[in-house]
DNA sequence: AGATTCGGCGT
DNA sequence: ACGCCGAATCT
């Protein structure tokens, strides 16, 4: 095997690195292909991978997997919409890298051991102290998601969602928006099933009591027939989305016809 | 089987 | 022109 060089990547959690390998042979000589590799020596050699396997410890959306450095000002490149049409607008889009919710990344403040004793006489390591259970998270992070809100093109803030009533916030400021923000923040997050805060003393003092791995919203029972009014919504939704899209694309082809046929009328052969 | 390497599709 | 990932090839 090739001594290949493995570099540290600073702008990654400690202890991954970067390898680049040159393509010596094929069409492609002289090109270079770019990896990565966990702690724990998992290869990664694409973004959206390494993206997926990072969830939302980091966020690499101005992170260049070329380079392996964070590009500031990388936050989003504007398409240059070949003018007009505000619909195109409303189109676009990819999968968006950039998912992390703002929770603080700076958990690396807290490393973990500071001394490590591999091992004493009589004494058991505990394993794996790279990978401690999880992150520390702030408690009411989800403060920050307060007063989000989202809008159209114009710029019109869409109204937001109502939440049935058997959902109620827990903690300071159990206001309306940010019990949405934070059970949406809390099903975009975790693959775990969101059942709320299950112990009675979070009630009283959800400072102590708090369990946060979970939104911060009572514990809520889902009916039957909430899941029928819902799968309902969903229909008539996709539905409207459907109808739009269908207007869109008419809409564009439309356009297209009508360019193709200016070029036509200005070109030599139209003989006008 | 797993690692390595280049092709080639999609943007 | 390049990112990403399938798959052929190598060990």
């Amino acid at each position: 095997m090739m001594e290949k060089k493995r570099s540290d990547c600073p702008a990654l959690p400690p202890g991954w690195k970067k390898e680049e390998v040159i393509r010596k042979s094929g069409l492609s000589a002289g090109k270079s292909d770019v990896y990565y590799y966990s702690p724990s020596g998992k290869k990664f050699r694409s973004k959206p991978q390494l993206s997926r396997y990072l969830g939302n410890k980091v966020d690499l959306g101005c992170f260049d997997f070329r380079t392996g450095k964070m590009m500031p000002g990388k936050l989003q490149k504007s398409k240059q919409r070949l003018r007009h049409d505000p619909l195109s607008l409303a189109k676009g889009g990819k999968p968006d890298l950039n998912t992390a919710l703002p929770i603080r990344q700076t958990a690396s403040i807290f490393k973990q051991p500071v001394t490590k004793v591999t091992s004493h006489p009589g004494n058991k390591v505990k394993a794996d102290l790279q990978r401690a259970s999880e992150q520390p998270r702030q408690l009411f992070w989800e403060r920050r998601l307060k007063g989000l809100q989202s809008s159209d093109v114009t710029e019109e803030v869409l109204r937001t969602m109502d939440l049935p009533i058997g959902l109620q916030g827990v903690g300071p400021d159990s206001s309306g928006d940010t019990l949405l923000s934070a059970i949406a923040s809390a099903l975009h997050m975790s693959s775990t099933p969101i059942t709320g805060q299950t112990a009675a003393a979070a009630e009283k003092n959800p400072a102590i009591w708090l369990n946060t791995s979970q939104p911060l919203c009572r514990a809520f029972t889902v009916t039957d027939e909430q899941i029928r009014e819902q799968e309902l919504k969903v229909h008539q939704a996709r539905r409207s989305l459907e109808d739009a899209l269908m207007a869109d694309g008419l809409a564009r082809a439309a356009e297209n016809t009508r360019e193709q046929l200016e070029e036509f009328l200005c070109s030599p052969t139209s003989g006008l």
